[in-house]
DNA sequence: TACTTGTCCTGTCATGCCGTCAGCTTACCG
DNA sequence: CGGTAAGCTGACGGCATGACAGGACAAGTA
């Protein structure tokens, strides 16, 4: 799929280089949870993992390559949040069912992986289109899939025509990202995740299908 | 309001200080527009303002506290956001053009200050306090309003007691913040703009009402 | 064992930014 | 005109960056 691994100077790497690399990435990846995305410095990924800067340089042109690296794998990760939505009904009891279930994993997912995705939506809505289209890539799966639901109730007469399904799916998505990478402050701020939940799941079904779910 | 305005070793600035001062945050912000956070230096801003980097130092603790700043700036401004929701009512046609108006209202609001909400959403999104709270002073009065009105209509029995109206206000307000600094990237994947606004909108009108709109 | 080859890592260096300080200049006031 | 405080900067030690050459190491060959 990848290929083969290169280091920056054109080697290809072979097993003790890739477990340094990977190392080095986890690492990274340890430190842009504990530490803001600013202050994350070469030097120290390099020391947490026991080597040195000049190391680091050899697999990754800079700090932003290899985060892109790192949400690269995590993309390939996430491509299964919209396995929950294969093949749902969105009528009646499942579509309360379908709702919920994408809301659980997309708060979890996020949850698991807020440090990469904080940035990768800084780089997106910076406007660099190498995070834009990881972020894609991510979120794709499930907007594309809620596209093709809302058309396809559109089709059936239960949704009125006037929407637009691509931008209500990615409304949709969009909320759902937001909510989930401010998951502490809703917190901090006295709403629990108890009452969130259902809330989203909620806004997810009167989106999706104009109508209040039948619980 | 802000007292006076000090200097990092406490002197008290005089006309010439402030307007350095201002003509550094100016700076600042017009660097954030155009290049990435991470890569923001001290020294560049200094340059561009005309001065030194000691200068800058004079005045800020650090890039961040002069984000802050300009964060705080803006925070003023952005409280006539909740202007057009101010003693309105959510039934009927009245109810569509108030959801209409929050969402062309919002999403102006951050075109404009994109550079800064998108570093003050990292900060807050990172845990840091100052900008959570920033983040905040933004968003509480339109969430604050909006859980109001949800309040108001589940008094009246017109909305479901289940709902928890800060859960919905806070989760339509990270929506409608979500959606607007990742405009570009809507844009870019074929949603426009004229598609977008009347989806949220009627999002808006869907969460807080329960129904659709009579438009 | 000695030699070769190619991978892997680091010491070192020039460069540039950070953040601070002492000290110079400028403005204001009696 | 002299005093005082504001305003600014040159210069400096410290540290991160990013490049390079060369040493360490493993594996294969004879």
């Amino acid at each position: 799929m990848t290929g083969q691994v290169r280091t920056v100077d054109g080697r290809v790497a072979g097993r003790r280089g890739q477990a340094t690399r990977q190392k080095l990435l986890d690492c990274l990846s340890e430190m842009l949870s504990s530490s803001p995305y600013r202050d994350v410095k070469v030097i120290d990924v390099a020391r947490k993992a026991g080597t040195s800067p000049a190391t680091f340089y050899q697999y990754f042109p800079d700090v932003e390559g290899a985060v892109l690296e790192i949400a690269e794998q995590m993309a390939a990760e996430g491509a299964g949040l919209t396995d929950v939505l294969a093949k749902r009904s969105w009528v009646g009891k499942s579509g309360w069912q379908a709702a919920q279930e994408l809301v659980d994993g997309f708060l979890d997912f996020w949850r698991k992986n807020d440090a990469i995705l904080r940035v990768v939506d800084l780089g997106a809505a910076e406007g660099d289109k190498r995070f834009y289209k990881i972020r894609m890539k991510i979120l794709n799966s499930v907007t594309n899939s809620l596209t093709d639901t809302v058309k396809e109730l559109q089709s059936k007469g239960k949704v009125d025509k006037d929407v637009s399904a691509a931008a209500m799916a990615g409304s949709l998505v969009a909320m759902l990202a937001a909510v989930a990478s401010h998951q502490k402050g809703f917190q901090s701020w006295g709403v629990k995740q108890a009452e969130l939940k259902p809330n989203l799941a909620l806004l997810v079904h009167l989106g999706i299908t104009g109508k209040k779910p039948t619980k």
